[in-house]
DNA sequence: GCTTGGTTCAAACGTTCGTTTAAATCATAT
DNA sequence: ATATGATTTAAACGAACGTTTGAACCAAGC
């Protein structure tokens, strides 16, 4: 074993703790002298090698998402020439999505059950410069993906699919982020997703067997009925951008 | 119109800027100083009225809170002496715990839009005094509608309905905190939820008509398939706690 | 009128924050 | 060996943070 820490190392270093940290602490409950401290590099290494803490948040999130958004491209792409120019069914479309995700969680190198409850986590925070990058680094999978959904449920008015996949990304985060606060708020455990006894692979996996089908539950659920002045329109509204 | 300031005025005016306040920008991403300058009070009126930021963000949930756990006892309450012992319909048990959020989002006196976008967010913040105040405040409710559920749902794992209990928890919280993520990440529009249009009565009906069938759905969704080695047991575990 | 207890005020406290600087160190190629 | 560019280092920067202080202010009771 040697001590020689190339600036790859170091890098890389910063990048794993960082991201353990803001998932543990959030953005900006994690101080540069944590990460720093934690990954045993000097205070001016981040500003040296990434600009700026905020520089630091994306890239910890650029070299993740770049393996999620391009698989599940390639899934979504795999699916859609097997079918022939058919419509997918729609468990086919919510395994490819979230199938993709929860398979990061199972794999240590790209980063494990750690990245995915940071995901979870900051996909609520509330800085701007924050949404905005997950905007842009999102976009592209995201059309495709309610395009496949408008395709695999036609009977569904578009703008109910869009609302179903707004909660459907809001229970899988929550699922993912927020395990603790489950069991401490039930007073019970839920088995071994804290991934302590068999590790996060199980916990991943674990995790699709029970959301999957409650996903599926509820974007095949009934359409609401709209009474009284609740709702007007049943069609989607227009885009505001192309 | 008058310029006197009670002391009673000024404790409200401050729980009412930082309700807004750590809504917008979270609890770390807040200063005093933020608070104090909204709400045209002196920068030490926090420390004198509630003690520390800390203290504060708690009063700012306790007062909100009080209501909404003691409504969603009561509606329950009601609920179960009509049945007069039969087991609740899951669809009761939810309009009771999620009608009754969804309820204050319509009542400006109650905190309206702005405190069930706080209280969803809050939910996935990392800070540990956060989390265990949750966790007390909770606690109750979160006891009787899972034993409601349980009795609605006897053919379901109990286990498997606290997942779901948790997974109906973050579509909502989602739902409501994160409207504007979705707005950007889709491009689309999706209604007047962001509340310009039809106010914020009319968003949060809305908002119910679209999540409460989502909901429904995905807790009466068929039980997973557990094959191989990814889920062995399917009754609950034991509890924890009691 | 004067005291009293609650409230507000400007100012400062010490700490921590993200960032910058300039020298020191390292690796590599001539 | 020495020059060169990349990296690391210790130290400091100004700003912002949550909190505290002690005097000023104000309404009510005697």
């Amino acid at each position: 074993m040697s001590d020689n820490k190339t600036s790859q190392d170091t890098r890389e270093r910063i990048l794993d703790v960082a991201e353990r940290l803001f998932m543990a602490h959030g953005y900006e409950g994690t101080s540069m002298r944590m990460i720093t401290g934690d990954a045993e590099v000097n205070l001016a290494a981040v500003n040296y090698h990434f600009g700026s803490k905020e520089a630091l948040l994306r890239e910890v999130f650029r070299r993740r998402l770049a393996w999620l958004n391009h698989e599940r491209l390639h899934e979504l792409d795999a699916l859609e020439a097997e079918a022939g120019g058919a419509p997918l069914k729609p468990s086919q479309v919510l395994e490819a999505f979230f199938g993709t995700l929860l398979r990061m969680g199972e794999n240590e190198a790209l980063g494990g059950m750690t990245f995915l409850r940071l995901l979870g986590r900051t996909l609520t925070e509330p800085a701007d410069f924050i949404r905005t990058f997950f905007a842009g680094e999102y976009a592209e999978v995201i059309e495709r993906y309610k395009l496949a959904l408008f395709r695999a449920l036609p009977d569904v008015p578009k703008a109910e699919i869009i609302w179903r996949f707004h909660f459907m990304l809001g229970a899988m985060s929550y699922a993912i982020a927020g395990t603790d606060i489950l069991q401490v708020v039930t007073g019970c455990e839920l088995g071994d997703l804290s991934g302590e006894k068999a590790g996060e692979r199980n916990a991943a996996k674990q995790l699709a067997a029970r959301v999957m089908p409650f996903l599926l539950g509820g974007l095949r659920a009934p359409l609401p009925q709209f009474e009284g002045d609740a709702y007007q329109q049943q069609e989607m509204p227009l885009p505001k951008t192309a």
